[in-house]
DNA sequence: AGTTTAACCTCGATGC
DNA sequence: TGCATCGA
DNA sequence: GTTAAAC
């Protein structure tokens, strides 16, 4: 599952295999639905001659601004991979859409859920404007989140799975941070104390950032653009440990429930809160 | 309003 | 072995 | 992983 550490790995792979400066002159589409819009037919017309500039992230979205003035959004969802591969390469199974490069090579959108989604649009910011802070970004601080966390009563899980909340978490990392921080994943956010609310800050930012490190985790289809795994799994505390020795205090992890998702907790380094 | 369920898809693991 | 179910 | 519909 692509969340920021992920597809922030990908962009920094893209960028050193040198996709800034390469111009589409061709686009193949296998599984129409991932193109989110516009239509197949604008969408190839639009594309092909343009070059890409810049391959930047914001939240789970990747970001190519393109040389007349538009921008290519890929969002890998969970199954979504991105490869860069000479056009002559055997393509693997479930390639849903590919770009012809003009060196020769092709960009290689594989996915094998269907859920992935490219968006091409001239006004990013339609999509990306919907997106809370960059958990990493320096201006981004401990009262930042302690305000934020201050102002709903949402459980602690779902909020940080909404992107609109905060950008780029998704659940290895949530239940990473939570773990960290001591804090069980239904107390609601504005239960928490000013300290409860820094350990979160500092959970998050250590987990992403150890991940980041670790160019990812792999655990089912993750890949970094050369096709390897990312090194991160083997620093998992709690995620898809049910069962295993917590780290901090020895009991087992227990897996729950939370918002629909598969949630891993230790019972008791995470207590409940009061009404929680 | 908040929370859960289902949908979108394929596949590997699990169980009978 | 084959088929249904479950969960990622 | 995200979104829309249903408790």
């Amino acid at each position: 599952m692509p969340e920021l550490p992920e597809v922030e790995t990908v962009a920094r792979d893209l960028r050193r295999a040198h996709l800034p400066g390469q111009t589409f002159t061709g686009v193949h589409l296998f599984w129409a639905r991932t193109v989110a819009c516009p239509d197949e037919t604008s969408f190839r017309a639009r594309l092909t001659g343009q070059t890409v500039e810049t391959v930047t992230r914001r939240g789970k979205f990747l970001r190519l601004d393109l040389s007349g003035a538009e921008t290519l959004l890929i969002h890998l969802r969970m199954t979504g991979r991105l490869y860069l591969a000479p056009a002559s390469e055997a393509a693997m199974p479930h390639l849903r859409l590919s770009f012809d490069l003009g060196d020769g090579r092709q960009l290689r959108f594989h996915d094998m859920r269907k859920f992935g989604r490219v968006y091409l649009t001239a006004d990013p910011d339609s999509i990306l404007g919907k997106l809370g802070p960059e958990p990493l970004d320096e201006t981004f601080r401990v009262d930042d989140l302690q305000n934020l966390l201050a102002g709903r009563k949402m459980m602690l899980k779902p909020l940080l799975l909404d992107q609109r909340f905060i950008a780029g978490i998704g659940n290895i990392y949530a239940d990473e941070a939570l773990f960290l921080a001591g804090l069980h994943p239904q107390r609601h956010a504005n239960t928490l104390s000013p300290d409860e609310g820094a350990a979160l800050f500092h959970a998050l930012r250590r987990v992403l950032t150890l991940a980041l490190e670790n160019r990812g985790t792999t655990l089912d289809d993750y890949r970094t653009v050369t096709g390897k795994p990312g090194e991160n799994q083997d620093s998992l505390l709690v995620f898809r440990q049910t069962g295993q020795p917590c780290p901090r205090c020895g009991r087992p992890i227990e897996r729950l429930v939370v918002g629909g998702r598969g949630t891993h907790i230790c019972p008791h380094c995470q207590p409940p809160g009061e009404g929680g």
